[in-house]
DNA sequence: CCCTCGATCAC
DNA sequence: CCTCATATCGAGGG
Protein backbone atom coordinates (compact mmCIF):
# COMPACT_ATOMS: atom_id res chain seq x y z
CA UNK A 1 0.00 0.00 0.00
CA UNK A 2 1.65 3.30 -1.08
CA UNK A 3 1.19 5.81 2.02
CA UNK A 4 3.60 8.27 0.51
CA UNK A 5 1.50 11.11 0.47
CA UNK A 6 2.46 14.58 1.87
CA UNK A 7 -0.50 16.11 4.53
CA UNK A 8 -1.55 19.09 2.26
CA UNK A 9 -2.58 17.02 -0.49
CA UNK A 10 -5.06 15.16 1.89
CA UNK A 11 -7.05 17.35 2.74
CA UNK A 12 -7.66 18.64 -0.81
CA UNK A 13 -8.89 15.25 -2.66
CA UNK A 14 -12.75 14.71 -3.62
CA UNK A 15 -13.44 10.86 -4.61
CA UNK A 16 -16.55 9.60 -5.76
CA UNK A 17 -18.01 6.43 -5.11
CA UNK A 18 -20.25 5.35 -7.76
CA UNK A 19 -22.98 2.47 -7.06
CA UNK A 20 -25.61 1.21 -9.61
CA UNK A 21 -28.42 0.32 -7.59
CA UNK A 22 -29.95 -3.09 -7.21
CA UNK A 23 -27.37 -3.70 -10.52
CA UNK A 24 -28.71 -7.61 -11.37
CA UNK A 25 -32.56 -6.43 -11.25
CA UNK A 26 -32.20 -3.26 -12.45
CA UNK A 27 -30.28 -4.54 -15.80
CA UNK A 28 -33.71 -6.78 -16.15
CA UNK A 29 -35.86 -4.15 -15.32
CA UNK A 30 -34.13 -2.24 -18.68
CA UNK A 31 -34.76 -4.97 -21.07
CA UNK A 32 -38.61 -5.88 -19.39
CA UNK A 33 -39.69 -2.74 -18.17
CA UNK A 34 -43.02 -5.07 -17.12
CA UNK A 35 -40.73 -5.92 -14.15
CA UNK A 36 -40.87 -2.48 -12.64
CA UNK A 37 -44.19 -2.70 -10.98
CA UNK A 38 -43.82 -6.20 -9.61
CA UNK A 39 -41.22 -7.54 -6.92
CA UNK A 40 -37.90 -9.22 -8.86
CA UNK A 41 -35.75 -11.83 -7.70
CA UNK A 42 -32.13 -12.96 -9.50
CA UNK A 43 -31.17 -16.10 -8.43
CA UNK A 44 -27.80 -18.02 -8.68
CA UNK A 45 -29.31 -21.58 -9.26
CA UNK A 46 -26.95 -24.24 -7.93
CA UNK A 47 -28.73 -26.94 -9.66
CA UNK A 48 -27.52 -29.40 -6.43
CA UNK A 49 -31.94 -29.83 -5.74
CA UNK A 50 -35.00 -28.25 -7.29
CA UNK A 51 -34.68 -24.32 -6.07
CA UNK A 52 -31.51 -24.63 -4.31
CA UNK A 53 -29.26 -21.43 -4.53
CA UNK A 54 -29.18 -18.17 -3.24
CA UNK A 55 -30.41 -14.55 -3.97
CA UNK A 56 -28.51 -12.40 -5.97
CA UNK A 57 -29.78 -9.25 -6.03
CA UNK A 58 -33.38 -7.99 -6.16
CA UNK A 59 -35.43 -5.07 -7.00
CA UNK A 60 -37.32 -2.52 -4.20
CA UNK A 61 -40.24 -4.51 -4.87
CA UNK A 62 -39.19 -7.37 -3.51
CA UNK A 63 -37.21 -6.21 -0.57
CA UNK A 64 -40.91 -4.73 0.72
CA UNK A 65 -41.52 -8.14 1.12
CA UNK A 66 -38.05 -8.81 3.20
CA UNK A 67 -35.93 -10.77 0.24
CA UNK A 68 -32.41 -9.91 0.41
CA UNK A 69 -29.45 -10.73 -1.42
CA UNK A 70 -27.37 -14.17 -0.24
CA UNK A 71 -30.66 -15.26 1.06
CA UNK A 72 -32.02 -18.85 0.26
CA UNK A 73 -33.92 -19.18 -2.89
CA UNK A 74 -36.40 -20.93 -0.90
CA UNK A 75 -36.60 -18.70 1.59
CA UNK A 76 -37.39 -15.34 -0.83
CA UNK A 77 -40.26 -17.71 -2.61
CA UNK A 78 -41.77 -18.30 1.19
CA UNK A 79 -42.04 -14.74 1.49
CA UNK A 80 -43.32 -13.82 -2.06
CA UNK A 81 -45.77 -17.30 -2.01
CA UNK A 82 -48.96 -14.59 -1.83
CA UNK A 83 -47.63 -11.95 -4.71
CA UNK A 84 -47.10 -11.99 -7.81
CA UNK A 85 -43.06 -12.06 -8.07
CA UNK A 86 -40.75 -13.12 -11.06
CA UNK A 87 -37.82 -15.24 -10.32
CA UNK A 88 -35.12 -15.16 -13.48
CA UNK A 89 -31.46 -17.01 -13.66
CA UNK A 90 -28.15 -14.67 -13.64
CA UNK A 91 -26.96 -13.49 -17.06
CA UNK A 92 -23.66 -12.59 -16.88
CA UNK A 93 -22.64 -11.40 -19.94
CA UNK A 94 -25.82 -9.20 -20.08
CA UNK A 95 -25.30 -7.35 -17.06
CA UNK A 96 -21.62 -6.39 -17.98
CA UNK A 97 -22.48 -4.96 -20.96
CA UNK A 98 -24.50 -2.64 -19.52
CA UNK A 99 -21.50 -2.09 -16.57
CA UNK A 100 -18.89 -1.17 -19.48
CA UNK A 101 -21.56 1.05 -20.81
CA UNK A 102 -21.98 2.84 -17.85
CA UNK A 103 -18.73 2.69 -16.59
CA UNK A 104 -17.50 4.48 -20.15
CA UNK A 105 -19.71 7.86 -19.46
CA UNK A 106 -17.94 7.76 -15.95
CA UNK A 107 -14.40 7.43 -17.35
CA UNK A 108 -14.85 10.46 -19.65
CA UNK A 109 -15.05 12.38 -16.42
CA UNK A 110 -10.95 11.57 -17.29
CA UNK A 111 -10.00 11.46 -13.78
CA UNK A 112 -8.30 8.61 -12.48
CA UNK A 113 -10.56 6.23 -12.48
CA UNK A 114 -10.63 2.67 -10.58
CA UNK A 115 -13.77 -0.25 -11.23
CA UNK A 116 -14.19 -2.10 -8.03
CA UNK A 117 -16.91 -4.62 -9.20
CA UNK A 118 -19.38 -5.40 -12.32
CA UNK A 119 -21.42 -2.44 -10.28
CA UNK A 120 -19.28 -0.43 -8.38
CA UNK A 121 -16.42 1.83 -8.73
CA UNK A 122 -14.10 5.19 -7.61
CA UNK A 123 -13.30 8.07 -9.60
CA UNK A 124 -11.13 10.78 -8.55
CA UNK A 125 -12.52 14.31 -8.85
CA UNK A 126 -10.41 16.36 -6.92
CA UNK A 127 -9.00 18.31 -10.43
CA UNK A 128 -12.12 18.75 -12.50
CA UNK A 129 -13.96 20.13 -9.17
CA UNK A 130 -10.53 22.29 -7.88
CA UNK A 131 -11.59 20.42 -4.75
CA UNK A 132 -14.69 22.17 -4.25
CA UNK A 133 -17.58 20.41 -2.99
CA UNK A 134 -20.31 22.21 -4.19
CA UNK A 135 -19.23 21.95 -7.33
CA UNK A 136 -18.39 17.98 -6.79
CA UNK A 137 -21.99 18.40 -6.18
CA UNK A 138 -23.10 19.67 -9.17
CA UNK A 139 -20.55 16.95 -11.12
CA UNK A 140 -22.26 14.25 -9.55
CA UNK A 141 -25.94 15.43 -10.49
CA UNK A 142 -25.15 15.43 -14.09
CA UNK A 143 -23.05 12.30 -14.17
CA UNK A 144 -26.06 10.27 -12.41
CA UNK A 145 -28.47 12.31 -15.05
CA UNK A 146 -25.60 10.96 -18.14
CA UNK A 147 -26.58 7.47 -17.17
CA UNK A 148 -30.02 7.14 -16.52
CA UNK A 149 -30.70 9.41 -20.15
CA UNK A 150 -28.45 7.22 -21.91
CA UNK A 151 -28.30 3.63 -20.20
CA UNK A 152 -31.79 3.97 -17.70
CA UNK A 153 -30.06 2.85 -15.18
CA UNK A 154 -29.73 4.93 -11.77
CA UNK A 155 -26.98 4.74 -9.25
CA UNK A 156 -26.32 5.99 -6.02
CA UNK A 157 -23.30 8.07 -5.45
CA UNK A 158 -20.86 9.06 -2.54
CA UNK A 159 -18.61 12.22 -2.74
CA UNK A 160 -15.90 12.37 0.07
CA UNK A 161 -12.22 13.31 0.85
CA UNK A 162 -10.83 9.52 0.80
CA UNK A 163 -12.25 6.13 -0.90
CA UNK A 164 -13.53 5.01 2.78
CA UNK A 165 -15.52 7.90 3.16
CA UNK A 166 -17.53 8.10 -0.49
CA UNK A 167 -17.69 4.27 -0.21
CA UNK A 168 -19.86 4.60 3.18
CA UNK A 169 -21.90 7.68 1.94
CA UNK A 170 -23.20 6.27 -1.80
CA UNK A 171 -24.62 3.67 0.47
CA UNK A 172 -26.69 6.28 2.58
CA UNK A 173 -28.79 7.70 0.47
CA UNK A 174 -30.20 4.03 -1.82
CA UNK A 175 -31.13 4.06 -4.60
CA UNK A 176 -30.30 7.03 -7.07
CA UNK A 177 -29.30 8.95 -4.31
CA UNK A 178 -26.54 11.41 -3.82
CA UNK A 179 -24.26 12.14 -0.55
CA UNK A 180 -21.63 14.85 -0.03
CA UNK A 181 -19.08 14.06 2.69
CA UNK A 182 -16.85 17.22 2.81
CA UNK A 183 -13.51 16.77 4.99
CA UNK A 184 -14.93 19.01 7.86
CA UNK A 185 -17.90 16.71 8.20
CA UNK A 186 -16.07 13.21 7.74
CA UNK A 187 -14.93 12.62 11.20
CA UNK A 188 -18.19 13.42 12.37
CA UNK A 189 -19.47 11.35 9.76
CA UNK A 190 -17.90 8.30 10.35
CA UNK A 191 -18.55 8.80 14.28
CA UNK A 192 -22.31 8.35 13.72
CA UNK A 193 -21.76 4.85 11.47
CA UNK A 194 -21.71 1.54 13.12
CA UNK A 195 -18.65 -0.41 13.03
CA UNK A 196 -20.02 -2.37 10.44
CA UNK A 197 -20.52 0.15 8.10
CA UNK A 198 -16.63 -0.17 7.48
CA UNK A 199 -16.17 -1.80 4.51
CA UNK A 200 -13.65 -4.89 5.78
CA UNK A 201 -15.52 -5.20 8.47
CA UNK A 202 -17.29 -8.27 8.49
CA UNK A 203 -19.00 -10.71 11.22
CA UNK A 204 -16.08 -12.15 12.02
CA UNK A 205 -14.02 -8.75 12.57
CA UNK A 206 -17.22 -7.40 14.30
CA UNK A 207 -17.15 -9.89 16.69
CA UNK A 208 -12.96 -9.69 17.45
CA UNK A 209 -13.38 -5.95 18.02
CA UNK A 210 -16.70 -6.55 20.58
CA UNK A 211 -14.70 -8.62 22.80
CA UNK A 212 -11.82 -5.79 23.23
CA UNK A 213 -14.55 -3.94 24.21
CA UNK A 214 -15.09 -1.75 21.16
CA UNK A 215 -18.59 -1.42 20.14
CA UNK A 216 -18.40 2.12 18.17
CA UNK A 217 -16.31 3.31 16.33
CA UNK A 218 -15.05 5.91 18.69
CA UNK A 219 -14.13 3.09 20.60
CA UNK A 220 -11.86 2.11 17.96
CA UNK A 221 -9.49 5.20 18.17
CA UNK A 222 -9.45 5.31 22.13
CA UNK A 223 -8.13 1.81 22.09
CA UNK A 224 -4.27 1.03 22.55
CA UNK A 225 -2.90 0.57 18.92
CA UNK A 226 -0.58 -2.37 20.14
CA UNK A 227 -3.57 -4.31 21.54
CA UNK A 228 -5.23 -3.49 18.41
CA UNK A 229 -2.90 -5.27 16.36
CA UNK A 230 -2.35 -8.15 18.41
CA UNK A 231 -6.41 -8.90 17.77
CA UNK A 232 -6.14 -8.30 14.00
CA UNK A 233 -3.30 -8.04 12.64
CA UNK A 234 -1.08 -4.92 11.35
CA UNK A 235 -2.80 -3.82 8.57
CA UNK A 236 -6.09 -4.37 9.71
CA UNK A 237 -5.28 -2.75 12.59
CA UNK A 238 -3.97 0.13 11.19
CA UNK A 239 -6.60 0.98 9.13
CA UNK A 240 -9.12 0.25 11.26
CA UNK A 241 -7.23 2.90 13.47
CA UNK A 242 -7.35 5.57 10.76
CA UNK A 243 -10.51 4.88 9.78
CA UNK A 244 -12.17 5.55 13.48
CA UNK A 245 -10.64 9.18 12.38
CA UNK A 246 -12.15 9.27 9.00
CA UNK A 247 -8.44 8.81 7.22
CA UNK A 248 -8.00 6.27 4.49
CA UNK A 249 -4.62 6.51 2.71
CA UNK A 250 -5.43 3.74 0.13
CA UNK A 251 -4.90 5.51 -3.04
CA UNK A 252 -7.22 4.97 -5.93
CA UNK A 253 -5.33 2.02 -8.06
CA UNK A 254 -6.02 1.44 -11.79
CA UNK A 255 -7.34 -2.34 -12.30
CA UNK A 256 -5.21 -4.28 -14.74
CA UNK A 257 -5.25 -7.66 -15.57
CA UNK A 258 -6.93 -10.13 -13.01
CA UNK A 259 -4.64 -11.38 -10.43
CA UNK A 260 -6.40 -15.01 -10.20
CA UNK A 261 -9.15 -16.44 -12.25
CA UNK A 262 -11.42 -19.41 -10.60
CA UNK A 263 -14.30 -21.56 -11.52
CA UNK A 264 -16.54 -23.12 -8.70
CA UNK A 265 -19.46 -25.19 -9.25
CA UNK A 266 -21.67 -27.11 -6.31
CA UNK A 267 -22.55 -30.57 -6.99
CA UNK A 268 -25.80 -32.77 -7.26
CA UNK A 269 -27.28 -34.32 -4.07
CA UNK A 270 -26.55 -37.80 -5.33
CA UNK A 271 -22.99 -39.48 -4.04
CA UNK A 272 -20.65 -38.78 -6.83
CA UNK A 273 -18.35 -41.50 -8.17
CA UNK A 274 -14.78 -40.69 -8.68
CA UNK A 275 -15.11 -40.89 -12.84
CA UNK A 276 -17.11 -37.85 -12.02
CA UNK A 277 -15.59 -35.87 -10.19
CA UNK A 278 -12.73 -36.40 -13.13
CA UNK A 279 -14.53 -34.70 -15.33
CA UNK A 280 -15.88 -32.31 -13.27
CA UNK A 281 -12.57 -31.31 -12.70
CA UNK A 282 -12.30 -31.46 -16.44
CA UNK A 283 -15.18 -29.26 -17.11
CA UNK A 284 -13.71 -27.09 -14.67
CA UNK A 285 -9.95 -27.03 -15.93
CA UNK A 286 -11.78 -26.30 -19.59
CA UNK A 287 -13.83 -23.17 -18.18
CA UNK A 288 -11.01 -21.62 -16.64
CA UNK A 289 -8.73 -22.57 -19.58
CA UNK A 290 -11.33 -20.74 -21.99
CA UNK A 291 -11.04 -17.68 -19.94
CA UNK A 292 -7.58 -17.95 -19.06
CA UNK A 293 -7.28 -17.68 -23.43
CA UNK A 294 -9.61 -14.53 -23.93
CA UNK A 295 -7.03 -12.66 -21.28
CA UNK A 296 -4.31 -13.82 -22.95
CA UNK A 297 -2.85 -15.13 -19.93
CA UNK A 298 -0.56 -17.78 -18.50
CA UNK A 299 -0.24 -19.44 -15.18
CA UNK A 300 2.44 -20.72 -12.70
CA UNK A 301 0.02 -21.54 -9.75
CA UNK A 302 -2.54 -23.99 -9.38
CA UNK A 303 -5.66 -24.52 -6.57
CA UNK A 304 -8.23 -27.08 -6.26
CA UNK A 305 -10.79 -26.07 -3.46
CA UNK A 306 -13.10 -28.56 -1.98
CA UNK A 307 -16.19 -27.43 -0.33
CA UNK A 308 -17.30 -30.12 2.62
CA UNK A 309 -20.90 -31.02 2.97
CA UNK A 310 -20.00 -28.87 6.47
CA UNK A 311 -18.94 -25.94 4.92
CA UNK A 312 -15.39 -25.96 5.61
CA UNK A 313 -12.88 -25.22 2.95
CA UNK A 314 -10.33 -27.20 1.80
CA UNK A 315 -7.23 -26.15 -0.82
CA UNK A 316 -4.43 -27.51 -2.27
CA UNK A 317 -1.86 -25.22 -4.72
CA UNK A 318 0.65 -26.22 -6.43
CA UNK A 319 3.45 -24.18 -7.87
CA UNK A 320 4.94 -24.85 -11.46
CA UNK A 321 8.34 -24.24 -12.61
CA UNK A 322 7.44 -22.25 -15.42
CA UNK A 323 4.66 -20.31 -16.42
CA UNK A 324 1.94 -22.24 -18.83
CA UNK A 325 -1.32 -21.82 -21.02
CA UNK A 326 -1.84 -25.09 -21.88
CA UNK A 327 -5.65 -27.19 -21.11
CA UNK A 328 -3.12 -30.25 -20.75
CA UNK A 329 -1.04 -28.86 -17.80
CA UNK A 330 -3.92 -27.44 -16.22
CA UNK A 331 -5.89 -30.86 -16.15
CA UNK A 332 -3.07 -32.90 -15.21
CA UNK A 333 -2.13 -31.48 -12.22
CA UNK A 334 -5.67 -30.42 -10.96
CA UNK A 335 -6.38 -34.44 -11.03
CA UNK A 336 -2.65 -34.80 -9.12
CA UNK A 337 -3.91 -32.51 -7.04
CA UNK A 338 -7.37 -34.25 -6.05
CA UNK A 339 -5.91 -37.46 -5.92
CA UNK A 340 -3.62 -36.20 -3.32
CA UNK A 341 -6.96 -34.78 -1.52
CA UNK A 342 -9.05 -37.68 -1.28
CA UNK A 343 -5.66 -40.06 -0.29
CA UNK A 344 -3.77 -37.86 2.28
CA UNK A 345 -6.41 -36.13 3.51
CA UNK A 346 -8.80 -38.44 4.02
CA UNK A 347 -11.79 -37.23 2.04
CA UNK A 348 -14.31 -39.33 0.89
CA UNK A 349 -16.70 -38.38 -2.09
CA UNK A 350 -19.75 -38.69 -0.73
CA UNK A 351 -18.44 -35.53 1.80
CA UNK A 352 -17.69 -32.87 -1.21
CA UNK A 353 -19.83 -30.21 -1.89
CA UNK A 354 -18.50 -27.91 -4.36
CA UNK A 355 -15.26 -27.90 -6.18
CA UNK A 356 -13.27 -25.36 -7.22
CA UNK A 357 -9.99 -24.75 -9.87
CA UNK A 358 -7.89 -21.55 -9.23
CA UNK A 359 -5.24 -20.40 -11.36
CA UNK A 360 -3.04 -17.38 -9.96
CA UNK A 361 0.38 -15.85 -10.63
CA UNK A 362 -0.69 -14.85 -14.00
CA UNK A 363 1.29 -13.44 -16.63
CA UNK A 364 0.48 -11.17 -19.85
CA UNK A 365 1.41 -13.32 -22.88
CA UNK A 366 -0.38 -11.44 -25.72
CA UNK A 367 2.21 -11.20 -28.53
CA UNK A 368 3.93 -13.80 -27.55
CA UNK A 369 3.92 -16.30 -30.41
CA UNK A 370 5.53 -19.50 -28.86
CA UNK A 371 3.33 -19.08 -25.97
CA UNK A 372 0.11 -18.74 -27.80
CA UNK A 373 0.50 -21.87 -30.10
CA UNK A 374 -0.52 -23.55 -26.61
CA UNK A 375 -3.94 -21.98 -27.47
CA UNK A 376 -4.49 -23.79 -30.27
CA UNK A 377 -5.09 -26.69 -29.40
C1' DC B 1 12.35 -14.07 1.28
C1' DC B 2 9.30 -17.57 -1.18
C1' DC B 3 5.72 -21.09 -0.86
C1' DT B 4 1.46 -22.99 0.77
C1' DC B 5 -2.75 -22.87 3.15
C1' DG B 6 -6.55 -21.02 5.48
C1' DA B 7 -9.47 -17.03 6.76
C1' DT B 8 -12.02 -13.15 5.71
C1' DC B 9 -14.61 -9.98 3.02
C1' DA B 10 -18.05 -8.69 -0.14
C1' DC B 11 -20.13 -9.36 -4.58
C1' DC C 1 -30.78 -23.52 4.51
C1' DC C 2 -25.81 -21.89 2.78
C1' DT C 3 -23.61 -19.03 -4.91
C1' DC C 4 -19.65 -17.56 -7.08
C1' DA C 5 -15.29 -14.87 -8.08
C1' DT C 6 -11.57 -12.16 -6.51
C1' DA C 7 -8.35 -9.77 -3.55
C1' DT C 8 -5.87 -9.43 0.52
C1' DC C 9 -3.84 -10.74 4.84
C1' DG C 10 -1.31 -13.51 8.01
C1' DA C 11 0.67 -17.70 9.87
C1' DG C 12 3.81 -21.22 9.52
C1' DG C 13 7.34 -23.77 7.14
C1' DG C 14 11.51 -23.78 4.60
Amino acid sequence: MNDNISLNEIGKKIIFHIDFDYFYAQCEEIRKPELRDIPSVVCVYSGREHDSGVVSTCNYEARKYGVKAAMPIRAAKSKLKDVRAVFLPTDIPYYQEISRNAMKIIQNYGDLFEQVSVDECYVDFTKITNSDFDDAKIFATSLQKNIKEQINLTCSIGVGPNKLISKIASGVNKPNGITVVNQDDAKNFISNCKIEDIPGVGPKTALKLNSLGIKSISDISKKNIFELRDALGYKTATFLANASNAIDYSQIKIRGTSKQIGKIVTLKKDKPEFEQIKMIAATLCASVFENLKNKRQAFRVLTVILILENLQHVSISKSLKLYSASLEELNKNSLLIINEMITNNSISLDNIRRMGVVVSDLKDISGQDSLLNYFEN
